[in-house]
DNA sequence: CATTAAACATGATATATATCATAATAAAAT
DNA sequence: ATTTTATTATGATATATATCATGTTTAATG
């Protein structure tokens, strides 16, 4: 597949952040205009759909950025600490939040307000170049996995995620997952059932181990390998 | 479906260009660094995966962009005159296209050196704050589609593509339709016989009529309640 | 104009995947 | 600790949708 595999994934790597390219002065009105908030797991950061008076820093924490639907929502980013959230709310004529955003984890977000952070763009053409460049990091993400959901089937959906949930998020090839197997279907779009199914496959072909909340990837070319078959 | 219905399409409003705010040495630089190309129907205007040395605008006609797939295209948008294409390779690191893109009728596009409209961009601080309203667009419409694509089913997706067509392409209930029912399923993530099939049942049931070529949307409140049902 | 290729159409069949039903764990709450 | 609730698990069944086969129409080409 021309759009394949490793990349396909769930969040993305553009941790530096924006903040070094603001002035001094510029980094007060940020701090004099923004709060950290902090939230306790399972707490929602934001809705999707209500006005968006801030732009969101994940100071710590994991939070899943998704799409609310019915009966199923449809996870677009797990996003871990040092990441922007928010920032397609910075549209003229329409400042409402996309998507809503909930946190796996105790989270700390920072909070800040959404007119200084357009000025901030409006008078600095290096800060809102970086921000340019992370907007379309993310909208290579957002098509990679556009396209491993629509065009690929459940193994290769799944290894997809597995893989990505390793590099990206934990960096490492074992970790332990905060997201319920109901979450791994909202991020491939599948049941609930076939997720534990396919978990099962691979685990029987001693692809992956699991106990419980703990997983490791055994045989990552394997992955690989369902992912870009599809 | 709380993301549902008429804004799930396939290409967007903004269409009042960036340009208007270059300054007259910005404009001269754009007009020195760019060059007018004619393409013919069915002609490629990028290529996935190749270097991006420029940022495209069709002054006129109508393209595709899509991600390349074996065995089938993920068309991500139709996109009409006066719209910015390529964006996203605007990126430090790796100034490849996302997507490939190609034409339905003839098209003239404007080849914008990426160099210049980077330098711009960084000295142009409306302009990039401009920039990144479109891209927040092109997300917002993006996962519109996303959610239509992954959430819903065949009637659903097809009424979702229907309505934009007429709306945001044709700006007409009744419009001759340059893409092919192979197109369509690109579009919608489904077999081409699935969609001839599902334009028979909309034909039957008299919500369209179809004719060749020519398409007319009969009973548009019908199309939005089999869209938002899914 | 004749010929070839492409697009459209439709029925029969296969299959991937969801849904439903029902347990078995594990976690949370009283 | 014990009840309640959520999560994980597994099999049986249903169904949406793709695939295959074949024919027809439309468009492209020599």
């Amino acid at each position: 597949m021309a759009f394949s595999g490793t990349d396909s994934c769930v969040s993305f790597d553009f941790d530096t952040t924006c903040f070094d390219l603001l002035t001094n002065e510029e980094m007060d009105l940020v701090n004099s205009h923004s709060v950290l908030v902090n939230y306790k797991k399972n707490e929602m950061v934001c809705k999707q759909g209500s006005f968006a008076s801030h732009i969101m820093y994940i100071e710590k924490g994991l939070v899943k950025i998704y799409l609310e639907g019915n009966p199923k929502d449809l996870i677009l980013t797990i996003t871990p600490e040092k990441s922007l959230m928010g920032l397609p709310a910075i549209y003229e004529g329409n400042n409402t939040f996309l998507y809503s955003i909930s946190t796996y984890t105790d989270t700390v977000v920072r909070l800040i307000d959404i007119q200084i952070f357009k000025q901030l763009l409006k008078q600095n053409p290096l800060f809102s170049y970086r921000i340019i460049n992370i907007l379309n990091e993310n909208t290579a993400h957002s098509y990679s996995r556009f396209f491993s959901l629509t065009q690929k089937q459940l193994h290769g959906r799944l290894a997809d995620i597995l893989l990505c949930l390793s590099r990206k998020i934990f960096k490492s090839e074992a970790f332990e997952l905060p997201l319920s197997r109901s979450d791994l279907s909202d991020l491939t779009s599948m049941s609930t059932e076939s997720v534990i199914r396919i978990m099962k496959d691979f685990k029987d072909d001693r692809i992956i181990d699991i106990s419980n909340k703990s997983i490791s990837l055994l045989d990552i070319p394997r992955l690989e390998r369902i992912s870009a078959k599809g």
